[in-house]
DNA sequence: TTGATTTCGTTAGGATGCAAACGATATTAT
DNA sequence: ATAATATCGTTTGCATCCTAACGAAATCAA
């Protein structure tokens, strides 16, 4: 029997045959989270350049209008916990939103360490436009996947999540 | 019939009472693609936090590290390919691994523009350990599935991965 | 009331991330 | 052979990304 050559094998195939023998590694799971990986990572590129560096935004800063605009207007520790960013990371992307015009902040009535986060009207009309999208690109990605299919890739993504929610 | 309250409604949830009437967005691809990157945030954060950063390594690096460690020593535009970033960004990360030590650079025989980027002998050891703990971190992530789901979830993640392989 | 502590957002320093421009090396054209 | 072209990896400029340190503002203590 040949071998299969190596352009061909995936890398869960080449990690089983180099490594297998030795540290028994789960090779399902790796590649369950492995394509978790690819899918993100191709989608972000994907919508990057085809919808958000036109108007100079990146997906950061697309995701935290999209969080403003499904929200409204959040204070900023929120705000980064929605965003799954650090305060300090936060910082940076409000002030470059900022300065395109898309985003604003405000002063708390009472507490004058805290500030609110805003979308601009510039920010809402480019958010609608974007939302739509954005969505397209979405259903491009699950169109060969049945309606049924969508949902469960779905619900079995959420039982990974919680996967962490009691760490051991 | 009493409204749900604000904390316990999903963001899905929310986008459909907010902004549906209007738009009309297919929900289940948002929230599936959505998982998608809920997962992969979490994942990476988990992975850095728990067996990383006490090795000064980013997740960037460690993917890199980990190409090198099943295929081997490669030329620089497919570790990038592999890696999923740009040239330039390979530039940088090599540049870090070779200053710890775990990586290192050399010439091409033929061809003075190439290089190849090899595993140091410390950059072995290394993934040899850490090729194992990932691996129980994603054993853990996939612990609230049947083997039959996880195998499922790869293989929906893997059809959404070529929905953008001939793009119309 | 005044001093200590806590809790905000920002800043600093280092490491990704990209696209585009850049030098160095190979190849091709004439 | 020499000029034009193509292809490497690196550099540059900007925007994330993190943790840790920092000042300002609020709260708590005595």
């Amino acid at each position: 029997m040949r071998k299969k050559p190596d352009a061909s094998r995936t890398i869960q195939e080449r990690v089983a045959t180099t490594h297998v023998q030795s540290l028994n590694p789960d090779i399902d799971a790796m590649a369950a989270i492995s394509n978790v990986f690819r899918v993100s990572v191709l989608f972000r590129n994907q919508a990057e350049k085809r919808f958000l560096l036109q108007h100079n935004l990146t997906f950061s800063g697309f995701t935290l209008l999209w969080v403003l605009w499904v929200f409204g207007k959040m204070e900023t520790h929120q705000l980064a916990q929605e965003c799954g960013i650090s305060k300090g990371t936060l910082t940076g992307i409000v002030s470059t939103l900022e300065k395109r015009g898309f985003a604003i902040r405000e002063r708390h009535e009472t507490d004058g360490r805290r500030k609110r986060v805003a979308l601009t009207a510039s920010g809402n009309r480019l958010m609608k436009k974007l939302f739509m999208e954005i969505n397209t690109l979405e259903k491009e990605f699950v169109g060969g996947l049945s309606a049924t299919e969508v949902t469960e890739m779905s619900r079995l993504l959420r039982i990974v999540l919680h996967s962490q929610d009691k760490p051991a």
